[in-house]
RNA sequence: GCUCCCUUCGUCUAUCGGUUAGGACGCCAGAUUUUCAUUCUGGAAAGAGGGGUUCGAUUCCCCUAGGGAGUACCA
């Protein structure tokens, strides 16, 4: 069933701009070309577009970075600059000057606006048609700043092969001669995309499908320039839940805010790559299943809407697998980002003692820690309103007959505690949860937690019967 | 305005001309249970509208409507 490799080896990269975090839309483009690369034996590269230099950052490159090693996306070799090329962009341009397919402009902004104006006015394509394409240097003024712009074809039309999106045709009219270098010779992104591309050896440019009209443009350069036009694919964007584009409001956040939320890496890449992408039912799969399925041909063409509760239902699935150390590791990495860390090696040790109930019973890492609250507090514990009611006169009673009992036990551990129990819910004539939910209350001091005999056992007979003793007076 | 893309349950999706239109999340009901979860059963829920093509359209074509993207000396 596998397509024969291709063999060219695969270069996919992801080219964020610097100008603030690793959104979500973005680590999605990320994950589609490394989940592409890796399960190909191909590389991922990095490359960060920071031209703009008044609004890249390096705070916001080294946020990349940090978003993309939290989710695991590990890319080859250096991330790779874009601003440091720009001679090679220069050289290119050059190139194009020297071989007709671009020339210098002497338009001023004012004209063009103007002519764009009427071109409007008059129904046409606003694409500008400069008067200096087919000028020659006997006409140009001595002392005035030019740009450089591509000679793009007038006749015929653009053909983008796209292996998401299909056959995409655009008319020659709708292309215009883009400029490749401003007046002051700095690159244009458009020029220095296909460069770059080019010279990192990129085979398949898998982004997202706003580049669309781009993949046309940056066609007509490669044809200039007579290099091959890499493999594209646009891929649909993502959007709110409401259906509009993702703003700030919704899921376009930062990764690390994700890691705040208590997702893990595994359940991020997990929904990620099932939001407009699907391998017959498969849901709930590993990131190596994903490298395996992954293929282009099946993203879907429609943008797709964040869907946090699916997210949350896929991250718990994904922590009741989870290996407890690892859960570990995200809770008290967690705790300690939220200024609360877990420093006390007895309740460390209770931690991890008690994942396997706590797990279960968390759909995130943070649920998971405030649902730890019984193991991270200190006696003597603030009761919350249904706990405090299951603890009536009468129920405090009970719990102290039971407490005596306890105190006798000589087996420790949750399924002697159990049979322990049970017997004396017996013996008091009770159904079990009379006995089960006051204790349940007295020790964590709400009205759910995990299993009673399991927090009896993670806490330990020592604070078990101090706990039980602070509700007796 | 012009160009391009998209449209199956509320949401994410499967289907590659013939299915009782499948799965998942969420929702409802039930079972299990010391609470809460988990787990397990069952249920409600969809092909935007209109034309074609065809023996037969969710599937192919056209139109309409709705949504999105692009249209810069931004990236």
């Amino acid at each position: 069933m596998t397509a024969p490799t291709p063999t060219p080896p695969i270069v996919t990269r992801f080219a964020p701009s610097p100008t603030g975090f690793l959104h979500i839309g973005g680590a999605r483009t990320a994950l589609f070309n490394w989940l592409y690369a890796r399960g190909r034996g191909g590389k991922f590269l990095l490359r960060i577009e920071d031209t703009d230099r008044a609004r890249s950052t390096p705070e916001a490159t080294e946020a990349i970075f940090e978003g993309l090693r939290w989710l695991g996306l590990d890319w080859d070799g250096e991330a790779v600059s874009q601003f440091e090329r720009v001679q090679r962009h220069q050289s290119a341009a050059f190139a194009l000057l020297e071989n007709g397919n671009a020339y210098r402009c002497y338009a001023t902004q004012e004209e063009i606006a103007a002519a764009r104006e009427a071109a409007k006015a008059a129904g046409r394509p606003p694409a500008f048609q400069s008067p200096w394409r087919d000028k020659g240097e006997a006409d140009w003024p001595t002392d005035a700043p030019y740009t450089i712009r591509l000679k793009a074809p007038r006749e015929g039309e653009i053909v983008v092969m796209d292996e998401v999106q299909g056959e995409v045709r655009f008319a020659a009219s709708q292309i215009d001669d883009l400029i490749l270098l401003r007046s002051d010779m700095t690159p244009t992104y458009m020029l220095a995309v296909v460069v770059d591309d080019h010279e990192m050896g990129v085979t398949h440019v898998i982004r997202g499908d706003d580049h669309l009209t781009n993949a046309a443009r940056q066609t007509a350069i490669y044809n200039g320039l007579k290099w091959d036009v890499p493999v594209f694919a646009h891929i649909p964007l993502i959007h709110g839940p409401d259906g509009a584009k993702l703003s700030k409001r919704h899921g376009a956040l930062g990764a690390h805010a994700y890691r705040e939320m208590g997702y893990l890496p595994e359940a991020m890449r997990n929904y990620l790559a099932r939001l407009g992408w699907a391998h017959g039912d498969d849901e709930f799969f590993t990131t190596d299943q994903a490298i395996e399925w992954f293929d282009l041909p099946q993203v879907g063409k429609s943008a797709a809407r964040f869907d946090f509760v699916k997210l949350e239902n896929l991250n718990g699935q994904h922590m009741r697998v989870a290996d407890d150390a690892i859960l570990f590791a995200a809770a008290t990495e967690l705790a300690e980002t939220q200024g609360q860390p877990i420093t006390d090696k007895t309740k460390r040790d209770q931690l991890l003692q008690a994942m396997p109930g706590l797990k279960t019973r968390a759909k995130t890492i943070a649920e998971l820690l405030d649902s730890a609250y019984y193991i991270l507090t200190d006696r003597p514990l603030d009761l919350d309103e249904k706990s405090a009611k299951l603890l009536s006169d009468e129920a405090r009673k009970l719990l102290s007959r039971l407490t005596e009992r306890l105190r006798n036990a000589t087996e420790w551990n949750a399924e002697a505690l159990e049979e322990n129990i049970r017997t004396f819910a017996e013996e008091e004539d009770l159904k079990l949860g009379k006995v089960a939910q006051p204790m349940r209350a007295a020790l964590t001091g709400r009205a759910t937690s995990p299993g009673v005999f399991d927090v009896l056992a993670t806490l330990g007979k020592t604070e078990s019967l101090a706990r039980l003793s602070d509700q007796m007076t």
